[in-house]
DNA sequence: CGCCGGCGATGCCGAAATGGCAGCGTGCCG
DNA sequence: CGGCACGCTGCCATTTCGGCATCGCCGGCG
């Protein structure tokens, strides 16, 4: 329906060339190159700067950068919307998460989700934490399951879960009987770390600085795939929530122990969608199929810490506290 | 920029007529009736049923229309944005006002401003009072200038100022000697009132019945130009905020004696702007520019009442409450 | 009852827009 | 200096778009 211009445009603007645009949309580049020239021309401004090294949008052409993006993403959105008008949901849900959620959860609810409503079609992103803000603000996506964090701006929280971040160990280690365990407890131990403070967003980073705790790591690396296995084999501790290890910790393949550092021992995992952002049904439905999965984890997640403290009474207390809209 | 079919959309929907639409584009019918056509194909739904008498939107049509509409407005808005990029501002404001307003005070300020801004135009449009809701969340406006009326949901009052609807007379009029007035006290005196609740919004209407008094209309009309003359020659009072009319209070041809119910002499003229709409940089300066006006005059539209009751103390006190924003 | 007028849909044709191909000039880099 | 990637342009084929005439349909009116 819309002009094809608009994904000329937005693709030059993403690959900084006019060249590289047309090879990606599969058109001759004089093809992009006249569109850009007329689409200047009918605006009367100059949309990009030719260096020798490709284009860079000027500022009129960042707004109508902006614009085309919003135009192409309301778009999409609505063509959901008219095919939820049929019964059947469809369109694409974007989704951007931690990556210790990438591994088992979120692939459980984008099964449970895609068996309910095939037409659905998923787009799963990790996303470095210095880059969340950004990829919830452009527009992309449209929502994040990601540690809360009430510094961001114009994101909204539509619902959240308390998760503790622990220690993750086999049952044999030394700390695998404990109810909680302090960092500086964890000081002699192996440590397996993430390399680059991947997956550890900014509140932790200060906490694990904070608590002055000299860790040392045996191992470091970037995947959890490779950590999993680290820590299964008995080579060191490992710092995550447990959500991305709950099938090892049922099994009894591995212990979770929370950590009793307070801004540890409180985090939580949110659904964070950025404000003003009008989602289109299949993104409501998984939203609402996410809280509903985190709430049934909950009891899970938060009660091998809290019951054994509070003795007797509340013994399986709900935690959850969402404010997920129906 | 955009595909022409969006604007065909549009027409063929607010004409209720392929071959109406297509009278007002200035193009065959054909031409447009098999752009529908092809949309429909491509989105796979039907956008209008097709009845004996024209087309009518279908819910998917509906949500396409939005789209469309939305999109066509941040487009003048964003262009609106790229022009005065080069320090010229241009574009078009769109406001919509209380008719008494238009007669004296929108002139003024458009006026002001095309002479500071000769690249802006205006469309000024005076509304039905049952309409202002959809006028303004329509999108097809940029804000109003009408009574504040926090049953708007949805709508923000970006600037208020107080106004004191009170009676107009001619100075030899028995009444015009009074500080302040009841509607009770108005009784016995023949008044000119407005057909059909217009300009008196709902907050007055009932204010009006509210008070018992039995006013005897001599002369009804819906033509404010009308009642001007009619005031004027002595046939009566009439019930206006001042704003309208300061031209003949200032050369003394009409006394305006405010009212001293509550309700009314508290009444507010208000900048409404819906809720999250993006504003073009002329309709801000346009707000700016008119609140500044409004500002100005405030010390003469209060001051007669309050400085006659509080004697001395704060004998001109600025009473303008501005909430707008740089 | 039949005619007329307005409606949307369709076939046909010319005009305009779009895209593909080849080639130009230019600046960067080894 | 020669390759290389860049944006840009002339030329031609293809696709799309719009105008015109026409069809089928239906309601209103004489």
């Amino acid at each position: 329906m819309h002009a094809a211009v608009l994904r000329y445009f937005d693709h030059v603007a993403r690959h900084g060339s006019i060249r590289k645009a047309a090879d990606a949309l599969s058109v001759a580049s004089s093809a992009v190159n006249r569109q850009i020239l007329r689409l200047e021309d009918e605006l009367g401004v100059t949309l990009f700067e030719r260096g020798r090294q490709g284009v860079r949008p000027t500022a009129a052409g960042e707004l109508l950068l902006r614009h085309v993006r919003e135009t192409q993403n309301e778009y999409q959105r609505m063509r959901a919307e008219i095919a939820s008008l049929g019964g059947t949901v469809s369109g694409d849900v974007r989704i951007i998460s931690l990556e210790s959620l990438l591994v088992r959860f979120l692939p459980l609810v984008v099964q449970e989700m895609s068996v309910k409503h095939p037409q659905v079609t998923f787009t799963v992103l990790a996303v470095h934490p210095s880059e969340i803000s950004e990829a919830l603000r452009s527009g992309d996506n449209d929502f994040g399951v990601l540690f809360v964090d009430n510094r961001h701006r114009g994101i909204d929280v539509v619902a959240e879960f308390p998760t503790a971040v622990g220690a993750l160990m086999r049952p044999d280690h030394p700390l695998a009987g404990r109810k909680s365990l302090t960092l500086t407890e964890c000081v002699g131990h192996p440590v397996v770390m993430l390399q680059d403070r991947w997956l550890l967003d900014a509140i932790m980073a200060t906490e694990f600085a904070d608590s002055g705790a000299r860790l040392s790591p045996r191992i470091v690396s970037n995947s959890i795939e490779f950590m999993r296995q680290v820590i299964k084999s008995g080579l060191g501790i490992g710092f995550f929530t447990p959500v991305g290890f709950l099938e090892e910790v049922r099994r009894g393949e591995l212990v979770h122990v929370p950590l009793a550092e307070p801004g540890l021992a409180q985090s939580r995992i949110g659904i964070l969608v950025p404000r003003y952002r009008r989602l289109s049904p299949p993104a409501r439905l998984m939203i609402d199929h996410i809280s509903e999965r985190l709430r049934s984890f909950d009891d899970f997640l938060a009660a091998p810490v809290r019951p054994a403290l509070r003795s007797t009474s509340r013994p399986a207390q709900r935690r959850a506290k969402s404010r997920s809209k129906a």
